[in-house]
DNA sequence: GCCGGTAGCCAC
DNA sequence: AAACGTGGCTACCGGC
């Protein structure tokens, strides 16, 4: 719904003047909305971007700022903006801001969501505490890490070049799908075209190719890719990212960021750190401890299942967390009818993959395809599946129902999402939109729950650590907890973050949490 | 050169 | 790629 004629910077004022007006916030009497109103009527607003834009609306004093900026030079700060400007426009946005107080304590304490406000607002400081303690990497491991795989990069390519038979940018999905379609004449039946035009060279595309080739490149194009994304997006970027003023790095972590009530984290994001491939592995090295401590991880084990089998009240479920059993061979056992001893390998995977799509709400044909079973047989599955765990085939009904009927679903701890594509005038006409938010619907008590527990316990953990340790948090990463912990306290620390987070929440299954220290990232030991 | 969309891919 | 949810980052690429 964006306007293509006005800047992002434009649309984020305008979408604040919606917000206070719908709040009956009157916007008229301070020189904040007059500047957003000139914004956006100013015929420059159209045609300029968004430098250009602030160069003529705030002067030649922002000029010079702003070159700076353009040259990677400078930051915005608060001490370079001129104080003229900066003044009135930080007054009004806090005068706009206190007098949303009233309206939306009136919305939240309607909706029964004081509680759950107060315990966002005692997390903030928690996640302050945690930007501001940042993690060490190892630079030198880094730079090495990168000099490696450049050297693989460029291995590759000659190969993927050669086979070519002429040089290209592997990078473009356009010219490296001219090359494997058109050139190598790979086989592209059942193959979809993307927007742009062009095939598919996604990895599941690459993977199913690899029958068809028999010179070797697809194998390489994966190992480039894997290789690529690795070295731009972690080992190149992450040394770039740490603060001169503390030799560490600083992420910011979004406390609405993410729409379930996840936290984000961005510049860097640090929630998505590679661990599952053997090179992805390696790179978790570079995350190190200042001498003297140790870094511990505590990780909820199956949160989001446990979850399920509290708001399901689902008995096989229940029993199974109850009883501290392997949850996905469980599954399998149900599903095959033998005993919890006798399940294979690939049946206990066969299970994991229907436990966690259901979180999701994968279909039959998703499952198919993932498994290689025939859509029918998948179907089988499922319907097998729910006979087994009636209470998640009821809460799957009547999630999807709550959300039609009353337009929202929430967690346990009352935090709402909204659907309004339910109340769309088009009537649920719209048959994929609808069925994407079922699957939203069902997913966000669960996901969303698993968000509100975790920050409950960083409340909880960060006042115990402050008042008689000096161990810190140091990331979450949604179902786990990194800290960085002194050797001298390490055991104390160790049995109170496992306390603090298996008692955060009482549910009908026990939390349970696994913890492990480590003096890197990657090898942490129970 | 900036901006935004797209493709692809990293995590839980 | 996809009828599996939540995010963020990089590279490319076309528009201005």
């Amino acid at each position: 719904m964006t306007d293509p004629n006005i800047p992002k910077v434009a649309h984020n004022a305008k979408f604040d003047c919606m917000i206070l007006e719908r709040y009956g916030i009157d916007v008229s009497p301070v020189r904040f909305d007059t500047m957003i109103a000139e914004w956006l009527t100013d015929p420059a607003t159209k045609h300029k971007g968004l430098k250009d834009l602030a160069r003529h609306r705030l002067g030649a004093e922002m000029t010079e700022i702003l070159d700076l900026i353009g040259r990677g030079k400078a930051q915005v700060t608060f001490a370079q903006v001129p104080i003229d400007v900066a003044a009135p426009y930080g007054a009004a946005d806090a005068d706009m801001t206190l007098r949303l107080v009233p309206p939306l304590q009136h919305e939240l304490r309607e909706k029964g969501l004081i509680e759950l406000l107060d315990m966002e607002m005692k997390l903030l400081p928690v996640i302050a505490d945690m930007e501001r303690a940042g993690v060490r990497i190892d630079v030198d491991f880094f730079r090495h890490m990168s000099q490696d795989l450049s050297v693989v990069m460029l291995k590759l390519e000659q190969t993927i070049y050669e086979i070519a038979g002429e040089t290209f940018n592997i990078n473009s999905t356009q010219q490296l799908s001219d090359i494997l379609f058109k050139k190598l004449q790979l086989p592209r039946e059942g193959l979809k075209k993307i927007a742009s035009g062009h095939y598919s060279t996604a990895f599941n595309v690459l993977e199913g190719l690899k029958a068809s080739d028999t010179t070797g490149i697809i194998d390489a194009i994966i190992e480039y890719r894997e290789v690529g994304k690795l070295k731009g997006t972690y080992v190149d970027a992450l040394p770039q990212m740490i603060n001169p003023d503390t030799g560490r790095i600083h992420t910011s972590f979004s406390q609405t960021g993410a729409i379930t009530g996840r936290l984000a984290s961005s510049n860097p994001n640090l929630q998505n750190i590679p661990i599952r491939s053997e090179l992805g592995q390696q790179l978790r090295r570079g995350f190190i401890t200042e001498p003297g401590c140790s870094f511990l991880s505590v990780d909820y084990s199956q949160v989001e299942l446990r979850i399920l089998a509290h708001i399901t009240q689902d008995e096989t479920l229940l029993r199974t967390f109850r009883e501290d059993k392997d949850i996905h061979a469980a599954t399998a056992a149900v599903l095959y009818d033998i005993p919890i001893e006798k399940v294979t390998k690939n049946q206990r995977r066969f299970a994991k993959t229907i436990n966690f799509g259901l979180i999701y709400g994968m279909g039959a044909f998703r499952l198919a395809r993932e498994t290689g079973l025939t859509l029918g047989e998948a179907e089988d599955y499922m319907a097998k599946y729910f006979g087994q765990f009636p209470g998640i085939d009821r809460y799957l009904e009547e999630t999807r129902r709550k959300a039609r009927a009353d337009g929202y679903v929430e967690t346990l701890f009352g935090r709402r999402r909204y659907f309004p594509v339910f109340k769309s005038t088009m009537g649920g006409s719209n048959r994929q939109a609808t069925q994407r938010a079922e699957r939203e619907a069902v997913n966000h008590p669960i996901q969303g729950t698993a968000a509100d527990i975790i920050k409950l316990a960083m409340i909880r953990l960060n006042d115990e650590l402050k008042a008689h340790y000096r161990a810190r948090l140091l990331l979450q990463v949604h179902d786990e907890l990194l800290l960085e912990v002194p050797l001298e306290e390490l055991d104390e620390v160790r049995e109170l973050v496992i306390d603090v987070m298996s008692h955060a929440f009482e549910l009908d299954v026990p939390l349970k949490v696994e913890a492990e220290t480590g003096a890197n990232w990657l090898e942490l030991k129970g």
